[in-house]
DNA sequence: AGCCTTTGACCAGCG
DNA sequence: TCGCTGGTCAAAGGC
């Protein structure tokens, strides 16, 4: 069929870190806990980031098939919006709160909006000039947009049930924090989102709608396989750009309700998105979206190359109840993470981008700890970040080989 | 007619 | 070496 050549020249690239490798640098991770949304947050923004659904927009397969349910960006809204962020909690924390030195990985509070950032060239994250940016800087930006949520909503100690607005499903804001991430994910940041929606009228409506098709993201998708994964409870689906000579795959879990718990994208587009006048079917998800056209930005920062993008994960989780520390990475921080860096990058140093949406897939969830989790490749990667962190904890997690350092960020 | 999905089989990596 | 597992192939059928 289509693409079986090029099939052959991919398995190489897909295949895992060989253990016996030296540990790469550490990938930086951002685990985005998904908060209640703040309207404010981005309804005060520039709000004029053309964000849009893209490679980067798992969430795009997941809420795409309704324009009521909620995108990763709207996750991811909620996620950094919340000022219920919430440490996890099978750690001490300690009662004094230090500035922590770097640390392979931190949590940040939640509450950062990118359109809540002043407009300064250090927010470039969420400005078209942010693209060229380096991981550090996005990285700041990451933290600094957690700085001005705390500046703004005074991140609680304590951390209460998030509420999802309604405006959750405002495209803007879902743009913008799509953005943000995006962006981010270009620098080289590898970003975790982690999304508990315990409130059952905030599930998304998909399930009715749900159908196995790819996410709108301005590239068409074609499905060349479907497994269950050992240990899964959801089927995963294999998609490949159907783009001549595009390597860029994705894999995404369905729960059976046809509501999306993962997706995984893989490559880079080595063309650009449809156009939106040339789309098929597939772009049932931006119409009617004036947004939409971001995605063809979007997408062309994912196959331009710049963002080092090899592979960006966006995860609904169903085991909400489960996310801990542990839990919110998943895997193995250098395992998987590393793996990514190798098989796309020559340069063990250069940064995989990850990004993972993770959602409870069932709307009688309690609510868990959300989190913002960013783990760098090296400690140096904090220690530029440019803002003063205060660890509050810190846990060996299993199957990574470096501490796991929860860290605020200091109160500007 | 062309493209897509489905699905069982096959392949390769790993323990 | 072998079994397990994830990923891919490719024929068949559908839209």
């Amino acid at each position: 069929m289509d693409g079986n050549g090029k099939e052959h020249q991919q398995p190489k690239q897909q295949q895992p870190p060989s253990p016996s490798k030296p540990l790469p640098s550490r990938p930086t991770t951002i685990t985005l806990p998904p908060r209640s949304f703040t309207e404010t947050f981005f309804s005060s923004g520039p709000g004029t980031m053309g964000f849009s659904p893209g490679p980067m927009t798992l969430l795009s397969s997941f809420f795409s098939d309704s324009d009521d349910c909620k995108s990763f960006s709207q996750l991811l809204a909620g996620a950094i919006s919340s000022p219920n962020s919430k440490p996890p909690d099978d750690f001490s924390r300690p009662s004094n709160l230090t500035i922590a030195p770097p640390a392979p990985m931190f949590a940040m509070p939640l509450g950062l909006s990118p359109v809540s950032l002043p407009d300064s060239p250090g927010f470039g994250l969420f400005s078209p000039q942010g693209f060229g940016m380096t991981h550090q800087q996005a990285l700041a930006q990451v933290t600094a947009q957690a700085a001005q949520a705390n500046s703004i909503m005074h991140v609680q100690p304590e951390y209460s049930t998030p509420e999802i607005s309604s405006t959750f499903t405002n495209n803007s804001a879902a743009h913008q924090q799509q953005q943000m991430v995006r962006s981010v994910a270009d620098s080289g940041v590898k970003i975790q989102e982690l999304s508990d929606f315990s409130q059952p009228d905030q599930r998304p409506e998909s399930s009715s709608l749900a159908v196995d098709k790819p996410a709108k993201d301005g590239y068409n998708w074609r499905k060349y396989g479907q497994k269950h994964l050992k240990g899964s409870e959801f089927p995963r689906s294999y998609y490949k750009c159907t783009h001549p000579s595009c390597p860029v795959k994705k894999k995404v879990e369905r729960s059976l309700d046809g509501q999306v718990t993962e997706i995984i994208y893989k490559g880079q587009h080595n063309h650009q998105p449809l156009q939106s006048n040339k789309r098929g079917k597939d772009t049932g998800g931006l119409n009617g979206n004036p947004n939409s056209q971001g995605s063809s930005e979007l997408a062309s920062r994912f196959q331009s190359g710049s963002g080092n993008v090899s592979e960006v994960r966006e995860r609904k989780d169903q085991a909400s109840s489960q996310a801990t520390p542990e839990h919110v990475s998943g895997m193995s921080d250098s395992e998987e993470a590393g793996g990514e860096i190798d098989e796309d990058e020559p340069d063990p140093k250069r940064r995989t981008t990850e990004v993972r949406a993770t959602e409870t897939a069932s709307s009688h969830r309690t609510v868990t700890e959300p989190r913002i989790i960013v783990q760098t490749t090296s400690e140096v990667d904090l220690l530029d970040d440019g803002y003063r962190w205060r660890k509050y904890g810190q846990k060996v997690v299993k199957g990574n080989p470096y501490p796991r350092w929860f860290s605020l960020l200091h109160r500007l």
